[in-house]
RNA sequence: GGGCGCAUAGCUCAGUGGUAGAGCACUGUGUUCACACCGCAGGGGUCGCAGGUUCAAACCCUGCUGCGCCCACCA
């Protein structure tokens, strides 16, 4: 035991303490047969640092985790970080760009550079975890996790390559958000849609015939060289006349035709549009919707969204921009400009780039998510997974049933290869010739699996077609992107078994592809896995057996933690508790359902608690432009990790938004020096350590009533806890710790302890109160981790013996004392209501009374007894013990059925006296009245419960009583 | 256009059928040997508005007003 400093000061001891935490292995201490209590953490982007939105999420999941890790469960939170593809990318591209040599990625070349970013991660990635660290989380930092970790790359093939087979994946040539600054193609939730004070401007196109014009309307110009058609609405009569025509698209030369698509709306714009099926979603409906009219495609522009070779000569290697000017002064040169109007429309923005994002024709990989969302709706529509809020199923739900194709390659370097690799593909056409066909794939675990596969393409093409038996062999260069298919002739082309060209796809995974699996590959899989078969009825289907055959031997790997046989994977999944932004439900959490059902057939998560988000103190969203952040290493350093947990805790009630403002901080920072001098108090008057968590006996009313009142708390924790209402557990430990505990206990047992008190209820008051600091460093705990282990320690307990991994209450085996409870209550509330009166008439704190009392009943008499010294010493007031009554005015303090008339020095004031009774007598009379009011009105007495009926008339009885004993008091005033 | 949420004391928020609560701020005060980052006491709300259900509504229902968010995007 060691003296507790006269400050609080939480810098001296947080970093200390965490560094023996994890140096003694007590974040997963073994306990190979307790029930395991699993949360897998959002991993931050390796680039990251800890934001105040971090600092909340992994306050509530340190929490859960303390609070099951102190009631027993094998408590496990696994921790890592995620790849992070763009955003990664873009640090390690802007650092070389400022570097002194400036070089770019594509100088460096791809190898080179994906081995810089890997230099940058391990040099720079763990700025986060440390800073998690600060934070006071408790992780299995032992199996820290990273994405890009050689098993997430056999999960995450092992993931594509089955979900290939089974039909679930493919590749196809659609539109992509498509964003020019990094030249990839990024999701839709990656777009942010602003509204922009654009134009819409009006252009005419003149008909075949020469019969006239028709005018179209647009926001976007520039995309007029690559219309393929123009549509009216097949109802509009003012348009009827132009179907079936074509017109002469100026600037280009072409005839499109006019078609009709319900989609236009006769009555915006010109109630004709152009339709640019290359460069606008619907567009591309459109032309999917008409192939009778063999709608051209035509790509205007290149992937930094310059005007490609596809435009008139005269527009190409312009900026969309510029390209959009160049139009319209092209069209105002040839008079068909209309007329512009000013037109707020909401345009595309890439929330990373802050580009204007381009819908941009190109091949990419889609993963049918459609299929993959029937089993993830169904899971929390039967209760398998459960939101909390429950709100948030509903979007989820909204989102899932309109859940689009996800797109899942990446025009970047950095993440997954995407595991397919490209051949040329033929036709056989006579046992002596072939044909060109374009390209193959062969999606496989391994570049040699894919050679495998090319190897029986082409020998079983050989085996039908003499050309491929003799001819000689010639090799075509590999090439990045995109073969020139046209220049091919395969009459020419000569290819040989084990010696032909195949060439990976250059594309790498969305980072939340890798994500998706997290809950599992953490855990091990697909080493680990149990077998799921195939699903029945996908096409395709290869079964699972073949796949782990090809991949590493199955078999089970001993957990890192107690050395049971059951795989990790087996044990902890699913996990119990996911804790989240609401805004990533659809990019992580639905797709961790999707995924983890499919492979693991079964949820990844009981529960989803999601959270909202942290603003400033003015309701404002914080952000780096506004210079509203608040840094939590800030809040930190100035008032402990433990004050901006408990502070981010109490404000966290369901759902809801925080408004962050730092008065709460500064708050709870005062809440743990409370506590902090509370425990120094208690260490000076000889109290220490409880030697054991068994409550100890009592005889004395304040000590069992104390005993009593941990029970409760620790009850509604619990309760808290259950019902993941964090606010709740901030608050009654709050409550308990500083208005029960500090204010009356502490007070309350002073007398007990002070020299000349009876030595068996000081050796038993001593045993008590440590007893029940203890039990509030537990239960406050899982909230200030650093301040109750501290505090732990100083008040005696061993090296060997950590407050994190102590025991929690059983509230249900700790006594409560009805009786003590009343007796206490009776106290408190006396020496209030002295106290309020003494304020109210001005009488000097100072002041030393006396009193008599009137209308006792044997029980009365008891408590107020027992407590003489209490009463005297926080009412300052004492019995009259045999002065003879005066006979002058008295203070009346009416305590339940005891009037205590208090004798007052000198001259009260005696209308304050009067005016203080008649308002108590009044107030009291009101709520009599009200209360007989409800009991008298219809209905009531045989309506409403019978325990509602019962605390009626209970409640005013009481209520008239009382009244009763004020206007005696007054009446006595005369 | 569709959906969701919020509106309670000056501020931030609990309360979800039975007489309105907390923290902060504010006012007054300071006897006491843990704590002024403290103690004690106090003031302050027709629970956004209007209807309805009910013996009883801040709480349930309907409508309205205001604020916020998400999804979809009439070129």
């Amino acid at each position: 035991m060691t003296l507790i400093d006269k400050t609080f000061a939480p810098a001296d001891f947080e970093q200390r303490l965490y560094e023996r935490w994890e140096k003694a292995g007590q974040f997963r201490p073994a306990r190979p047969d307790a029930q395991p209590f699993t949360i897998v953490i959002p991993p931050p982007n390796v680039t990251g640092s800890l934001h105040i939105g971090h600092a909340l999420d992994n306050t509530l999941q340190d929490v859960l985790i303390r609070y099951h890790r102190l009631k027993g469960r094998d408590a496990r939170w696994i921790v890592g970080t995620d790849h992070a593809g763009i955003a990664t990318q873009m640090v390690v591209e802007r650092q070389l760009a400022e570097s002194t040599q400036g070089t770019t990625r594509q100088a460096m070349g791809r190898d080179a550079f994906v081995e810089t970013v890997w230099d940058w991660k391990r040099t720079s990635g763990a700025t986060i975890t440390q800073q998690l660290r600060r934070l006071g989380a408790s992780c299995d930092w032992e199996n820290e996790q990273f994405t890009m970790d050689p098993h997430f790359t056999k999960a995450v093939t092992r993931v594509f390559v089955q979900l290939y087979n089974e039909g679930l994946l493919y590749r196809d040539k659609r539109l992509v958000n498509w964003d020019p600054k990094f030249k990839t193609a990024i999701s839709d939730l990656e777009v942010e849609y602003r509204e922009i004070d654009g134009h819409l401007w009006h252009f005419r196109y003149p008909l075949e015939d020469g019969s006239g014009f028709i005018a179209i309307a647009t926001t976007r110009p520039e995309t007029i060289l690559g219309d393929g058609a123009v549509a009216v609405n097949p109802d509009d009569p003012k348009m009827a006349h132009y179907v079936g025509k074509r017109c002469r698209l100026p600037l280009t030369d072409r005839l499109i035709p006019i078609i009709t698509d319900p989609y236009v709306e006769a009555d915006f714009g010109s109630g004709a549009v152009k339709i640019t099926a290359a460069h606008d979603f619907n567009d591309f409906e459109v032309y999917k919707r008409h192939p009778e009219a063999n709608i051209p495609v035509i790509n205007l522009m290149n992937p930094d969204a310059t005007m490609s070779d596809a435009c008139p000569p005269e527009y190409r290697g312009l900026t969309r921009e510029a390209a959009r000017l160049k139009v319209i002064a092209d069209f105002d040169a040839l008079g068909l400009l209309d007329k512009v109007e000013p037109h707020k429309h909401q345009v595309p923005y890439g929330d990373r780039s802050g580009v204007v994002i381009e819908p941009y024709l190109t091949d990419q990989w889609y993963v049918n998510a459609a299929e993959l969302a029937k089993p993830a709706m169904a899971a929390v529509r039967e209760g398998k997974t459960e939101f909390v809020p429950k709100t948030w199923e509903k979007t989820y739900f909204n989102w899932m049933e309109n859940i689009q194709p996800w797109c899942v390659s990446r025009q970047l370097w950095w993440g997954h290869r995407i595991p397919a690799w490209y051949g040329y593909a033929f036709e056989v056409t006579s046992p002596t010739s072939a044909r060109f066909a374009g390209q193959i794939v062969f999606v496989e675990a391994s570049e040699i699996e894919a050679r495998e596969a090319a190897e029986r393409y082409y020998g079983n093409l050989a085996t039908r077609c003499s050309i491929f038996r003799n001819a000689e062999i010639e090799t075509i260069p590999q090439q990045e992107r995109e073969p020139n298919w046209a220049e091919l002739d395969a009459e020419d082309e000569a290819f040989e078994r084990g010696n032909f060209p195949i060439w990976q796809d250059p594309d790498v995974l969305d980072t939340w592809f890798s994500s998706a699996l997290w809950p599992f590959a953490t855990l091990g899989w697909p080493d680990d896995q149990p077998v799921i078969p195939a699903k029945a009825g996908t096409q395709g289907a290869v079964a699972t057996a073949d796949l782990a055959a090809k991949g590493a031997p199955l078999g089970s790997r001993e957990s890192g933690n107690d050395g049971t046989k059951a795989t990790d994977l087996v044990r902890y999944y699913p996990t119990d508790v996911l804790v989240t932004g609401f805004d990533i439900i659809f990019f992580w959490v639905a797709r961790m359902m999707m995924q983890g059902l499919h492979f693991m057939d079964e949820v990844p998560f009981k529960t989803v608690y999601c959270h909202g988000l942290v603003r400033d103190k003015n309701g404002a969203k914080m952000s780096k432009s506004k210079g509203n952040t608040v840094d939590p290493l800030v809040l930190i350093d100035q008032y402990g990790a433990d004050a901006l947990r408990f502070t981010l805790t109490a404000m966290e009630s369901q759902g809801r938004d925080i408004k962050l403002d730092e008065k709460r901080v500064e708050g709870y920072r005062n809440f743990a020096t409370k506590l902090w001098n509370a425990a120094r108090f208690c260490q000076s008057n000889g109290i220490s350590a409880s030697t054991s968590p068994d409550t100890p006996a009592a005889n004395h009313a304040v000590n069992r009533w104390i005993i009593g009142e941990v029970a409760a708390t620790a009850r509604a924790l619990d309760a808290a806890i259950a019902a993941f209402r964090f606010d709740a557990y901030a608050e009654a430990i709050y409550q308990f710790v500083w208005n029960r505990f500090c204010d009356w206990y502490l007070e309350l047992t002073k007398p007990l302890l002070s020299e000349g008190a009876d030595a068996g209820v000081a050796a038993e008051t001593r045993l008590v109160t440590g007893w029940a600091l203890d039990r509030i460093l537990v239960m406050l705990h899982p909230v200030m981790p650093f301040l109750t282990e501290e505090l732990w320690h100083k008040l005696g307990h061993g090296d060997g013996d950590d407050l994190i991994v102590a025991v929690w209450p059983d509230a249900g085996a700790i006594p409560s004392d009805a009786a003590a409870s009343d007796e206490i209550d009776w106290v408190i509330q006396l020496v209030e209501g002295v106290r309020t009166a003494r304020t109210e008439l001005g009488i000097p704190p100072s002041a030393k009374l006396t009193y008599d009392v009137e209308g006792e009943d044997p029980q009365d008499t008891k408590y107020r007894l027992a407590n003489t010294a209490a009463i005297s010493k926080f009412a300052r007031i004492s019995p009259t013990e045999g002065i003879a009554d005066d006979g002058g005015v008295k203070l009346q303090v009416i305590n339940g059925n005891v009037t205590f008339k208090i004798n007052v020095e000198g001259v009260i004031d005696l209308a304050a006296e009067r005016a203080r009774l008649t308002k108590s007598a009044e107030a009291a009379e009101k709520e009599a009245a009200s209360l007989a009011g409800r009991l008298n009105s219809p209905g009531f007495v045989e309506k409403a419960k019978p325990e509602a009926v019962e605390k009626a008339r209970d409640d005013h009885a009481a209520r008239s009583a009382e009244a009763a004993r004020l206007r005696a008091a007054l009446a006595r005033l005369g």
